[in-house]
DNA sequence: CGAGTAGTTGAGTGGCCTCAAAGCGCGTGG
DNA sequence: CCACGCGCTTTGAGGCCACTCAACTACTCG
């Protein structure tokens, strides 16, 4: 069982969870609850979030559907109700950066005043999602009609701003082995789940798309988790990773170049 | 001053200004006028603003001179109300980041809801500069007591979280060649002058600092800024960049890698 | 005018990207 | 249930960009 080699007698399928194809849309209940969870929202009653349902509108994504493209003119507030969304930014040579994985609870879109902006990223359901949908007048008007949500959103931010200044720094001054152990690292605390193999992160996880997230590319991302499965700090496999070896991978995440 | 035009290298002081030594403290009416201009009490009345002031404390910081400290605890917000100010990150093998350089009006410091939390990241007067310093609870009374402030602090955190994802992909997708050119565009628009040299940009900086900028060695900066000036497309001294043609820093700032 | 600091430049090295092709996991169809 | 095959993954060879180390130049200030 300790031997990893080339053996292939247990013919598993991915360990990953399966997404339900029926949770594409949810119930009102479901979009009740949802609403009544979201870290924004929470010095609301439930009566007053109970009379914010209508302002949202749910639709479902398929896995890899757009939500939005960069460029588009942002003119709404978007919400996971259920599954994943990644915030991406395409460059002006098509190398693309995975800038953010977005999970239940989780907000995107515009929060700027007036909808005149534009998206400068876009918005792809990773798998099948739930997502509910305000528009940016409306979303204004929840914000002026109850002044703390706007406390805890500044509360937010402020967190996803000093969370995108430490990507700045991981991505300036790691080596690509250290980066990518990082982000395993914070997968695994953010997405992962108790498994025979270690904390599994739990989400469709490629090489390409670890390397989006590491501003590398596909061959190194892939160079660098081989060498950590032979090592037995990780273990992978066809678009999923499990951390085997937390302590020895934050290691790996704090040697310099 | 008797040597009047002389060859290239003509015997000039730097053509930045010199930052009078008596700003170290402002005065009580230009503390009240910095607050009057800042962005997110821009809802407020002028009386109501009036009454903000006592909850600010002005102090005075030498060049180079510390603000705070990454690791210390995060107690205090602060205001620039003259001078700049940069938010520095300090890697684990010694390399900094300069994460951002804040001019007049702009906040940094605690915006969470607690002050128990650390400052993930240091400040530093670039230049002699006034800086107001407000409590985290203060401010907490502020934003509970006017709530057009947390709306628009919503607005300017958002514009903040784009611009880091910016830097993330410019530092992730570009050659340092690019990155240095984006830089010093963005820092022309932000801090430049006319001059006759060019677009002067009225800050001191160093190659090193650069470099911390783009993520990179002061030599890479240097050769950077050496080919920049040698092909005319910015001037250069001690200290200080001007740049003589934005539209060909531009085309450098878009070549891939 | 001398000392200290900022900036420049060169040579050498190594990490990472590029291009290319073989290897296999996993869902699907038979 | 098994085998097929798509496409994700791995591995190799070669080359370039940028970092490192090091010496030298040129400003600025006391």
């Amino acid at each position: 069982m300790a031997t990893t080699g080339r053996k292939p007698p247990a013919r598993r399928a991915s360990p990953l969870l399966r997404h339900a194809v029926e949770t594409a849309h949810c119930t009102h209940a479901v979009k009740l609850s949802v609403l009544r969870q979201l870290p924004f929202l929470a010095d609301l009653t439930d009566s007053e979030v109970q009379g914010l349902c209508g302002i949202f509108r749910d639709t479902g994504y398929a896995s890899g559907q757009a939500v939005y493209v960069a460029g588009e003119p942002a003119r709404r507030l978007f919400v996971v109700a259920s599954g994943k969304v990644k915030i991406v930014r395409t460059g002006p040579d098509g190398q693309d950066l995975l800038v953010d994985m977005l999970s239940d609870g989780d907000f995107f879109g515009s929060l700027e005043r007036l909808g005149e902006e534009r998206y400068s990223e876009g918005a792809v359901a990773h798998v099948q999602s739930c997502v509910l949908a305000a528009s940016a007048e409306d979303f204004q008007s929840i914000l002026a009609r109850f002044p703390p949500v706007s406390v805890r959103l500044v509360s937010i931010l402020a967190g996803r701003l000093r969370s995108a200044h430490e990507k700045l720094q991981m991505l300036s001054g790691l080596s690509v082995e250290a980066r990518i152990a990082s982000i395993l690292l914070r997968l695994a605390s953010r997405f992962g789940e108790a498994h025979p193999l270690g904390t599994l992160i739990q989400l469709p996880l490629s090489r390409e798309e670890l390397a989006e997230m590491a501003g590398t590319t596909t061959e190194s991302a892939s160079r660098v988790t081989s060498r950590f499965s032979r090592d037995g700090l990780i273990r992978t496999g066809r678009r999923w990773v499990a951390v085997s070896d937390r302590d020895r991978l934050a290691v790996a995440a704090e040697s310099g170049s």
